[in-house]
DNA sequence: TCAACGAGATAAAACGATTTACGTAAATCG
DNA sequence: CGATTTACGTAAATCGTTTTATCTCGTTGA
């Protein structure tokens, strides 16, 4: 039971070898002899060697390390993000740092900043606003990013994210095709870029059809906030005959109010959900769902950062993945 | 623009000092002039100067760093755990390394070794067996931990979890005063030594009312298997007048189970679900839930982490939270 | 036969922060 | 006033790995 854990050295020793053979053996970085390399290996079994990453980093300058820093690790959306990305990852020698910066662009700098201090091999960010000031932070460290979800204008970094746009627009089109006039869009915070796209697309199939644009309502970023924002609106308005939720918690929050109100899905109101969990499939009537491909996502962030890591250097890629529409029972035609 | 990022020795030479004095002024180790300290961190300042965390874990031996282990990154309960351990940590200067077990045992022993090789300052590990096989791995690596959750017998470290068998018998309770008397359990696994404890406690409640044990089903670890089984289940027996679910997945299944054959609840059937999430109250009727503490867990265990961190080496300490019933609409005595 | 060559191992120099040991000047004491 | 302590800086050693420069020794070609 030793005091330490075995150093490099210790295993060269017991191996009969030097410190820069075994680093050899172990990295296949040059060729060594194979009874050596078997001395070495067997050495190394015995004594549960274990390289100690920080010296290796120190030495190489690249953590075998992925940031993820996302807005918010309470929403669903972003932490099925972070579980999609570890299950890239996960057989690659990569650990994975997570931080969330709560929404908040102070904390985002600050925990930028500190993750930076590790020289993580690449970074994915879920900015949490639109402007991402703290890019100058990240392209000052010369760490490979990809920028997530909420995609700023005019990215200088790969970007991976959905075809808001179309996913407002599939919804909305579900909707108008089973002739639902009066629409409501509950959407989280316009100041996100994403939200925007997704109501602008909405709007866009309504204009196909020679509609006016649908009220857009901002709920907020969370569950609670989104259930008395869109409770209040049906307070003050007369109904609509649908709802298009634009975020998993506005999605929440327009259950919360029309359950609270004894308001009947979908024969007094249609709902369409965003994104697609158990819970919205676990109901007597199954939520209507625009659903995310999350796996997807995860899997062509790390496809990105992954080139970029190993040195790519072609112009930004921007990759926007479609979302489907799952039909349910919570959207049907409105009753005359 | 420079290509490098800032070391500590820019940093010194642009405040005419030695690196000595600049890392002295930044970790307050040794008193240093006033004057000097100033002149520091303005260099500091205009260099954007950022220590290098692998410079200073190799010499210091410990990363402030704290590695999280958890089964299934897609499970919300371990998420909200996560993100209530980040919460405490965010402003203490330490960074969160996640990874996931996906419930093997192998990938759980591969894992942790890979994470210690970063000489993480703590560790938290929710084991995916209550054998929990890696503790030899994380005691000879001398790291501080502590098991959350999944507590295992006889344990040698620090452990936080709920009162598992107050847990079930809390619910069991609710239902039996409910004048409930066919009940069916629905568990998860029971190999975990938690969801035993909850049956348990659960069926001594029974015991108590002279009444005879429940039937528990073994409905598995995720959604979707967990419908099946309970589902199954429903059409091979004839229906209780509540289930008692002891998992957040089994909740789900439970209700997709029901859902599916038109069973209404709570005229039907009771039931009582396990964690409290926003989706479980926005419903028509919300279910009656037994509440984790989540957060009241995360800081648990950073506070037993951090004395341990700091030093403390007392006997170790086994914390179990109390869970509390929220009573809704989803529990009523059965019809006659 | 001998220089040139290679294959493969070793010794030694990084990497950048912390920390120990030491030096120097000012302050304090007897 | 000289000796000693105090305060505070600096130089240098150190952490464990990777990598570069060297070194050794058997082989080969002329």
């Amino acid at each position: 039971m030793p005091k330490k854990p075995a150093s490099i050295r210790d295993v060269a020793e017991r191996a009969g070898v030097s410190p820069g053979t075994v680093s050899n053996v172990l990295n296949g970085s040059r060729p060594v002899n194979a009874a050596l390399a078997e001395r070495v290996r067997e050495a190394v079994e015995a004594l549960g060697y274990q390289a100690d990453r920080a010296a290796a980093l120190l030495r190489t300058g690249k953590a075998r390390i992925i940031a993820v820093l996302v807005p918010d690790l309470d929403n669903p959306f972003f932490t099925s993000l972070v579980s999609a990305i570890e299950a890239c990852l996960r057989d690659q020698g990569y650990e994975i740092i997570v931080a969330s910066s709560n929404g908040s662009d102070a904390t985002e700098q600050s925990r930028l900043a500190a993750i930076l201090a590790w020289r993580p091999a690449g970074l994915v960010v879920v900015p949490c606003s639109d402007s991402f000031a703290p890019r100058a932070l990240i392209e000052r460290a010369r760490v490979p990013y990809v920028i997530a979800d909420r995609i700023t204008q005019d990215p200088t970094a790969d970007t991976v994210s959905v075809d808001n746009f179309d996913a407002g627009a599939i919804g909305m089109r579900h909707l108008v095709e089973n002739s639902h006039r009066a629409i409501l869009i509950a959407a989280s915070e316009l100041r996100l870029a994403n939200m925007r796209a997704r109501c602008t697309g909405a709007n866009t199939v309504l204009d196909q059809h020679g509609l006016p644009p649908a009220p857009v309502i901002e709920a907020g970023g969370d569950a609670a906030l989104a259930a008395t924002r869109i409770g209040g609106w049906l307070d003050a308005h007369p109904h609509p005959t649908a709802i298009l939720a634009l975020t998993n918690f506005t999605t929440l929050g327009a259950l919360a109010a029309l359950a609270e109100r004894n308001i009947a899905i979908p024969h007094q109101i249609s709902l369409i959900g965003f994104d697609d969990y158990a819970w919205m499939r676990a109901r007597a009537t199954p939520l209507t769902a625009i659903r995310q491909p999350v796996e997807e996502i995860g899997a062509k962030i790390w496809e990105r950062l992954k080139a970029r890591i190993e040195g790519e250097d072609s112009r930004p890629v921007h990759v926007a993945l479609r979302c489907e529409l799952h039909q349910r029972a919570s959207t049907a035609p409105p009753a005359i």
